[in-house]
DNA sequence: GCGGTTAGTTCATGTTAGCGGAACTATTGA
DNA sequence: TCAATAGTTCCGCTAACATGAACTAACCGC
């Protein structure tokens, strides 16, 4: 808790790092509660239900060494906010695009992985 | 080598296999390659150098199961094609916005990892 | 200030995934 | 048939992930 964030500088920020972060399913959905509420939000409020608080932490260490969010103690709580803008500008599109597709597959609604749904019954 | 090779259905294709299997330097270095060298290649001209057969086969059989890459055996070798059209048409704009993002960071030009930033203003 | 609560971090541990060397398998060509 | 080529599979080692338990910092009511 005494241990100030740490935030890489844009110029840190790698693509693949970007990728990886966002590869997983509760770090995506992260992000789309983060995008969809479209303020900033703590820890619990922005993570699936039921996560165990440091699996919780640990996400978004990921998600803040990526470079995709910036945290900030407000009290007893964190207060997160994305830096897609930021990411945007060394990145164009990569962003949008993900969010867009997530939420198109409804990623982050409200549980973790939610549809393993349809759209295939071909072989 | 007498195994099948498995392709996902479009429909069994996830976001999150696709942004994971584009997570990985030598992935992203592959695909790259294949999107510049604009034809089917071979495992071993696609990967960067002297990375282990064993290593390649890994990364080449990750990206098949992402189902970012359909394979073929021809002869002796086998012949790979990205499956970037399907992909885009089930996550529109996301294929070739993290492409245009890694050849610009200068991913997959010849080595592994090229440039270590720098910004490059070189050509 | 003191205890309790809240929100999140840190540590330790078991499980899992990835890398790469060695051995193996098809296919081609002489 | 033998050797070379191009990948695959197996296996061991290491690193990363998920999570419970213990810890810390800020806030609240008294």
């Amino acid at each position: 808790m005494q241990r100030p964030f740490l935030h890489p500088a844009l110029g840190d920020v790698t693509l693949e790092s970007v990728l990886y972060a966002l590869a997983d399913p509760v770090r995506l959905s992260i992000v789309c509660k983060l995008t969809s509420g479209n303020c900033p939000m703590n820890c619990s409020s922005a993570a699936p239900d039921k996560l165990p608080k440091s699996t919780q932490s640990h996400h978004y260490q990921v998600l803040r060494e990526a470079g995709l969010i910036r945290s900030e103690r407000r009290g007893t709580e964190v207060v997160n906010t994305l830096r897609c803008a930021e990411i945007n500008a060394k990145f164009p599109g990569v962003i949008p695009a993900i969010l867009t597709a997530a939420i198109a597959a409804h990623i982050g609604r409200d549980s973790t992985v939610p549809a393993r749904e349809s759209a295939a019954p071909e072989a």
